[in-house]
DNA sequence: CTGTATCCGGAGTGATACTG
DNA sequence: CAGTATCACTCCGGATACAG
């Protein structure tokens, strides 16, 4: 059913395209899994748990998110200076969204280490033991 | 060839990383969105689908979720030719992600043009660059 | 501790023309 | 109809240094 560009009402754009232009970046989903795991997190604290990320790109990202509502950004003007990232209400609804990826991610890993273990036995223990430690 | 799609790394950090990076693409969750909808579209219906895509990016998306086995191509060799693709199992597991994902970004969208009503002039373009008529 | 500023390379994307 | 091929360009993201 493709009730169209009505003239009564306002043209739909595709909203998960919408959806995914702002939670589309390279460590958007990430950021919000996290958070959500740990429901407050320091700027430091996700630079450690996102180790290949940039302080550049931890700034812009969490810049980002908090101009999109996705999370709240509370500052304490304190000495040394202390930020505290957590979810929104809005990114709260994402969770169950990442938490659905999250796991297909997994079940995909799986699936690709069975099917590469004849040949790629060692990779398996690795890949294993290295996960982003908040699973 | 690129391997944007192909997660074959020694080392895969995270789960919902290694997700966005299968279905992250600027056009890939809408394509199998609408896959969804429609069971099985061939190429001039996914590129009027798409009014924004060239089609070098939609040959190329489409290559790749192939490969990612998200998607089945099915060729018949007539005259003029004709293919038709449609979800894999894989790809059909995504679909309640994706769901999720569309019912929030419309729930966005709505918040948003509400909140911007005086505006609605420029906010109005933004949204509907990118219609898809199969909301 | 929590960021900014600047430079830069390359992946991602687009426009156009061509083909089986 | 269903793609390929090529060139050009933007801009994301990384490295590094600096600042409040």
């Amino acid at each position: 059913m493709k009730n169209k560009s009505k003239v009564s009402e306002p043209i739909q754009p595709c909203a998960v395209d919408y959806a995914f232009k702002r939670i589309g970046g390279k460590y958007k989903a990430r950021i919000l899994w996290y958070l959500n795991l740990k429901t407050v997190l320091r700027y430091g604290e996700l630079s450690r748990t996102l180790p290949d990320i940039t302080t550049k790109m931890l700034t812009q990202t969490l810049r980002e998110l908090e101009d999109d509502k996705l999370i709240i950004r509370k500052m304490y003007h304190e000495v040394p200076p202390k930020v505290e990232y957590s979810l929104s209400d809005t990114g709260q609804e994402l969770i169950p969204f990442i938490a659905h990826l999250h796991n297909w991610g997994k079940k995909q890993i799986a699936n690709e280490l069975l099917a590469h273990q004849t040949s790629q036995d060692e990779r398996t223990a690795r890949v294993c033991q290295n996960e982003c430690g908040l699973d």
